[in-house]
DNA sequence: TTAAAATACTTGACTTAGTCAAGTATTTTA
DNA sequence: TAAAATACTTGACTAAGTCAAGTATTTTAA
């Protein structure tokens, strides 16, 4: 039983330390030619169907401006396609080229074999127990 | 019972939700004059004893020649003082000034003011489930 | 139906953040 | 006690991010 101000210091201890861990795992960035804004632009753009700038833009909260110009340096790295929408004229759909496919493809190997180092210091059952209480922490904060 | 991928899929879907959490909670620093890496340096500062440049770039990675200039700034503008240390010449001991603690405790209110706001949309059970979580996953991943 | 407002994206000009390496002063090590 | 290591500073630079104005298209509402 604890009291609000116990359990306030208890999160921002754990966002200090949350910030701590997100900022080793993305250490293999730094063996990568992308940084971290870039990767999660591609990965947006894998992940989303019919992906525009625009999408990318309201997930990641990313200035337009910025976020136009790594798409035009991808687009001439050969990793995007950019066409215009049929439906909407105004907006142009991203699409991953085998190129960028095969890049962003690397990239998600390598942030999960950094997370396969984390989990081979704990044991299976607290890999398990790690995972149930996190799927518990985003359904309660989700609201 | 969960294999490994799945778990590695958890938890990177864990983190990309984190940072979003950690996102929003910093948002309270765009009403401040502080950055989030000045930020962090003040809560270094006060959080250690006998403070040294060194010691807060142990804890939060940061460049050296950077954090010199911001230890700068924050001397000119009189949040800081910076003496050497008696121990040990090569270093300088950083102080708040009384103007320096309190734009700190400052940032720490709304900071936790932010995470306040945030346990309003839960209930009280579920906050110190969260809490409780928290303590467990970092038991765990602290090895 | 069409002019005004809104949306999607681009571009130019700029500021801030962060990096890298060399330099000074001091302390440690062999 | 000279060489190596540490703590910090400084100069010169690149990368990251912001802001506002501009173009093209679509939506809204009179």
């Amino acid at each position: 039983m604890k009291n609000e101000n116990e359990i306030i210091a208890k999160i921002r201890e754990f966002n200090r330390f949350y910030t701590n861990v997100i900022g080793l795992l993305d250490n293999h960035l730094l063996r990568s030619p992308y940084t971290l804004t870039e990767a999660r632009v591609l990965y947006e753009i894998y992940n989303t169907n019919e992906c525009t700038a625009r999408q990318i833009k309201e997930k990641i909260s990313i200035d337009e401006g910025y976020l136009s110009r790594i798409i035009d340096r991808f687009v001439k790295n050969k990793l995007l396609l950019r066409k215009r929408s049929s439906n909407d004229a105004r907006s142009k759909i991203l699409t991953l080229t085998t190129k960028g496919e095969a890049e962003f493809l690397k990239l998600d190997k390598s942030s999960q074999e950094s997370i396969e180092v984390m989990l081979k210091e704990i044991s299976e059952t607290e890999s398990e127990k790690l995972a149930g209480m996190m799927t518990d922490i985003m359904k309660i904060l989700s609201k």
